[in-house]
DNA sequence: CAGACCATGTAAAACGTTACATGATTCG
DNA sequence: CGAATCATGTAACGTTTTACATGGTCTG
């Protein structure tokens, strides 16, 4: 059990229906976690009926009904509880680094396009992170926001998670240099690789 | 099939027993994949009944004897075809971050024990991952590793992980400040905290 | 009027975690 | 001789992903 804790820590902050909450989740939350959203209907709809939410129906002219969600106390004591409890170390899972670790030994081409497509999608969650922590903090300065803001837990969490997405560039960047300046020596025609079965090259 | 991808790029840079991998994976493989003891022998064992591995016996004195592996060329070619298929999106999932994310409807006592304990857990990592850079580039500096060296591959995710820690461990200084000193402000008694549920404060 | 977005689900299959199990050897 | 480390698994359980399903509205 632990989507539970995420999707009660996301409706804190003010009702959202089963909808809105699986668009943050769908970007990843300020990367902290993700989650599809049948997934979200699921556990929404399960702690509901373990009284840890409460919903309501939402009527909506020009659009669908909806129906949006608090976090009840008995939600609350549940995410206290979890917040006492000791925390499982961090769950980086990142195919892409499975496919730059074993770079030596595979064609890079596909590997640049690909760091390529995630330094972009990088570049727009800076853009959206830099976005959300703008208008949290709204005219305070960051210094004044975190001492005084009424939500630095949101704040703390999209500072981490635009942090984790510069960083990510970056990396992409010298990644993506280092594979394609070492192609060029290897391999100036491109269409030609193969692979290499392990043999560990000795400059 | 995710978990497969990650042994195998593992053992392209020389033979492994199952332990030794999940000693490897225990620690998270540079931060970017971490997996069970458990599920390596299983996911070793399927591996070898479908040829992309193959195992031999290592006959030990004073130890208990070892089956290492080695990645075939069959597993070598499916390791090729997933780095062409399009990569998943990242796999952020931070039981911290979900507690961070709560902060201002929560007892900060706990959630201050916590950080600092991922803060020592980032430290260790930094230390580990540093020197597993020094190890691979041996006598060569960072650059000249990365245009010549020939195991660029961990070397890039090594890097990684050691760069997501610093920023890691950074975060958690400047979150346990930010709530130290606002449990301060707010309640100069740090035995008396009650929840406040959903009062969004008003500055 | 087609394609994107709003809105919510169910069911089956794959995957991952936890608990259980075993047994040898080294170190203090 | 007890604890730590080496070494390898099985079984049950819980979580996540994928595929399937449906239907209304808004925009160009």
């Amino acid at each position: 059990m632990a989507l539970r804790h995420a999707v009660l820590a996301a409706l804190l902050h003010g009702e959202r229906s089963g909808y809105e909450l699986a668009k943050t989740f769908d970007v990843g939350v300020a990367d902290f976690w993700y989650a599809a959203p049948q997934q979200l209907y699921l556990e929404i709809a399960k702690l509901e009926r373990e009284g840890m939410l409460a919903g309501r129906e939402v009527v909506q002219t020009s659009r669908p009904n909806k129906r949006v969600y608090r976090v009840t106390g008995a939600g609350l004591a549940e995410l206290a509880r979890f917040a006492e409890a000791p925390t499982k170390p961090i769950f980086g899972r990142d195919e892409l680094l499975v496919k730059v670790h074993a770079a030596d030994h595979l064609d890079p081409a596909p590997l640049l396009e690909q760091l390529a497509e995630r330094a972009a999608i990088a570049t727009a969650k800076i853009a959206l992170f830099t976005r959300t922590l703008q208008r949290l903090r709204g005219e305070l300065s960051q210094e004044q926001y975190l001492a005084d803001g009424d939500q630095v837990g949101p704040y703390l969490t999209c500072l981490r998670g635009l942090r984790f997405e510069q960083e990510n560039l970056d990396w992409c960047g010298q990644a993506a240099q280092v594979l394609r300046s070492r192609a060029e020596v290897r391999d100036p025609e491109p269409r030609t690789f193969h692979p290499q079965p392990h043999n560990h090259r000795k400059r």
